[in-house]
DNA sequence: CCTCCATGTTTACAGGAGAAACTTATCGGG
DNA sequence: CCCGATAAGTTTCTCCTGTAAACATGGAGG
């Protein structure tokens, strides 16, 4: 009632407010089926008020898609510039922080790499996973001119780690990474596996 | 009508032509949202004939991911058994069996590693999933003991695989293998990544 | 101060999930 | 050979969703 803020009108930047509350639910729940009505009902709007905001559904679910694709960046970025020196220690650092930026947001990781999302649709989205697979990029260039990683085109390892990170995620989310089926420390010992591709030389699996 | 078959009542097997129609369906369109009323209407029922047959949705779906994976077995299980010698080029001949797998039943393929299709709920589906990984399993056994593999805990090589293939054919279904990204052979160029970590000494790549 | 328009709300409609009541055809038994 | 019982399919109904259109409101600019 007293807000001096900015808000526009009558809620107070609703916009905002429909974003956050939908990632907080996408944050909760991985198998939310996503009506538009619940995120208005949860705001305390109308059902039809997001849509002065959002075209449809897609236009909010590509909006959330991109700002977790700008989040997982952070989260790697961070993980990235921890002071781990090994160029190894960095790469499972930066795994683990995407494996835990999805078990930590399981509807909105599947939204991000689901095609409901979908990237040609949306230049702004298409930019931001861009960027976030740009670190990956930049990281592989530097462990190759350090001599920790071999030197085979940084596109194939970019996609090998991509595809494993994000298979791991994904296996992670929906419970399929069960002892009984991979072990009981399957991330690591997956990630150990990869990074034997990437790394030159041998590594002692026992010091670690 | 002059059908001397078992089948049971008017339609004639509706339980198994709903089932078809829906892998077709699943095969053709990754996007498509899976009504039961477009199946059904599809199939020439009325739209609550399905509830005979399957309690509800989730049932269809998971015995539609549960055939999913048999299939997906037979794929790997004939791309393993071709007269390729080496252990690499039978791992590389199954892994792309998976991606091609993927690529034509893009619907079911998504749906059978979501979590509509939940494991938990389905003792046959949890089965049929872990068949399909233990013919990894037993194949990363057999490329252990012939020496082409080096000797880590096979639930780890294991897991790295599924990681990789399954990433590597999502990534596929969702056009995020883009050449400006990835290169312009990505599942070879990863496999041959992956295949440096699995196996033992090294590779002449310009062979290939 | 008054009017305009961005931001809301209400109302309306098409389509889906699923329950319940109703219909039909097949089968086993008298 | 007819006769319920019952499996299989249809109609109808309720509640939900996405989305469009009409209506309301209140703050900003003339």
């Amino acid at each position: 009632m007293s807000e001096t803020k900015d808000r526009p009108y009558h809620h107070g930047d609703l916009r905002r407010a429909l974003i956050d509350t939908a990632l907080a639910m996408l944050a909760l729940d991985q198998n939310w089926a996503f009506t538009l009505r619940e995120v208005a009902r949860r705001t305390g709007v109308s059902h039809a008020a997001p849509y002065k905001h959002f075209r449809d559904k897609g236009v909010l679910l590509r909006e959330l898609a991109r700002i977790g694709f700008v989040q997982l960046g952070d989260a790697m970025t961070a993980a990235l510039s921890s002071d781990i020196s090994s160029m190894r220690g960095k790469f499972v650092a930066a795994a683990l922080a995407c494996i835990d930026f999805a078990l930590h947001n399981p509807g909105l990781y599947h939204l991000m790499f689901s095609s409901d999302a979908d990237k040609t649709a949306d230049r702004q989205l298409h930019d931001a996973a861009m960027n976030t697979f740009g670190i990956l990029l930049r990281f592989l260039e530097e462990a190759q001119r350090s001599g920790s990683f071999r030197s085979v085109p940084v596109s194939a390892q970019a996609a090998a780690c991509w595809a494993q990170v994000h298979g791991l995620a994904m296996l992670a989310l929906n419970r399929q990474l069960l002892e009984e089926k991979v072990g009981n420390e399957p991330v690591q010992a997956a990630l150990d596996v990869l990074l034997d591709g990437l790394c030159r030389g041998e590594w002692d699996r026992t010091r670690v």
